[in-house]
DNA sequence: AAGTGGTCTAGACCACTTC
DNA sequence: AAGTGGTCTAGACCACTTC
């Protein structure tokens, strides 16, 4: 664990057990210094993690203060995008619920051309096409369109679906997962869609479109998930650049 | 304009003139450190920035790459929800069109509970309550919502609405925006917004519920921004940590 | 072993806030 | 003027990739 991630950690806790208060000021950064025994710029990247958590805020000249914030309690959602890649396994690991998998189809097939551009091969690249659906504690909570080149991703079975890719993908093949570019929207389910996440009617969905990159930079999958509408949301916090 | 920013934009520039070419290896941040007279930890930041962006891609150990992607070029949508904050005035100004604004509804009022939670007021504080449509080209492209103490933003009027309120905040008020929560959602328009945005039936919308903060810490805005689904969308870049 | 990015130090100097 | 976070330096040492 680096040194941050500790630093990082230690604040959070002492935030989430309530040695600080919301709207307290934290100790100034030189403090923490003093306190960790590290130097400023790694206090302050600790601090600035947790500024994009929206755990805390700093003010220039004036210090960092605890958030006075409930939204991030869930209100009953599946749960939010993270801004870590892993795929839904790790996005949804968090929440402490059973994950199950459906997996409705698995094919090894040529793809059609929007995903040879997405996954940049040739016309004529054999690609596992998978369609799962993800459930949490039974009820579904995402259904999955997944692309992956067989030959950067040799190996893959069955079994392996009823679980996690990205395990397999680190476990056996001993790749890491790089990033991810995302893309999310709002739109309608086809039928399809609808009776695999048992959606009512005119509930949308969300959206998530990916790209995904290894660490020697391959692409190894393109995949469109859709989210029920109705228990998902995602939550991000955003800067002025001239701050 | 600081250093790490100077340096972001001209290898930036560079990657959009063709310089750099996709998949081309950029030299290594020690040759950049002294190309550009700076010290390792600039250039660092430089590059981690266009990481973000997803126009480039680092390996430690074998170097850093541009993305061959095309992702980022629009397909026609009206843009996306950008990491910074500034509104939907800031978001859409980028794109060269033309911004026109509704005014549906300004009036001050006691605001409902929820509002009331969200913008940490006490139940009794007056605030403006907004309802405006923005359009691109004369064409609608958001609903707005808005709800903000009268006692933190004093002296708007109608004339600011037909703008940027931001630019109000900014110029007239001498304060600056801090950051902003969002929560992005997919869900279906009630009537109102659906004829504010004049969407056919079974187009759900894309609903950026946001809180806002001055540089002051104070919450002064408190906001539901509803876009057509089927003009809009987000993009984001995600890492794995331990990379 | 050589190449290349990541973390971290110790501190200078700066920008903004508060008094 | 004092308080406090931001940028930046010059470099040590580390972790991972490539050969």
């Amino acid at each position: 664990m680096l040194k941050y991630e500790l630093i990082e950690q230690d604040i959070q806790r002492k935030i989430e057990e309530g040695i600080y208060k919301p709207n307290d000021q934290l100790p100034m950064e030189r403090e923490m210094c003093e306190e960790y025994g590290v130097s400023k710029i790694t206090v302050k990247r600790a601090m600035d993690a947790l500024v994009s958590k929206g755990l805390i805020l700093k003010r220039r000249g004036s210090g960092s203060f605890v958030q006075d914030i409930d939204i991030r309690d869930g209100r009953g959602a599946f749960g939010s995008v993270s801004g870590e890649v892993g795929g839904f396994t790790v996005d949804m690991e968090s929440t402490g619920r059973q994950i199950s998998s459906i997996v409705h189809l698995f094919e090894v097939v040529i793809p059609p051309e929007k995903v040879v551009e997405q996954l940049k091969i040739s016309a004529d690249t054999f690609t596992y096409h998978i369609l799962r659906t993800r459930c949490l504690d039974g009820v579904p909570a995402a259904t999955e369109e997944t692309w992956m080149p067989i030959d950067v991703i040799p190996g893959l079975k069955l079994e392996h679906l009823q679980g996690s890719i990205y395990s397999f993908i680190r476990d056996e093949l001993g790749h890491k997962v790089h990033s991810a570019h995302r893309t999310l929207r709002a739109r309608m389910p086809d039928a399809q869609v609808q009776s695999f996440l048992k959606l009512e009617n005119s509930v949308p969905v969300f959206e998530v479109e990916q790209i995904c990159f290894l660490d020697d930079r391959r692409i190894f999958e393109y995949s469109v998930t859709e989210h029920p509408g109705d228990k998902y949301e995602f939550f991000t916090v955003s800067f002025n650049r001239n701050v």
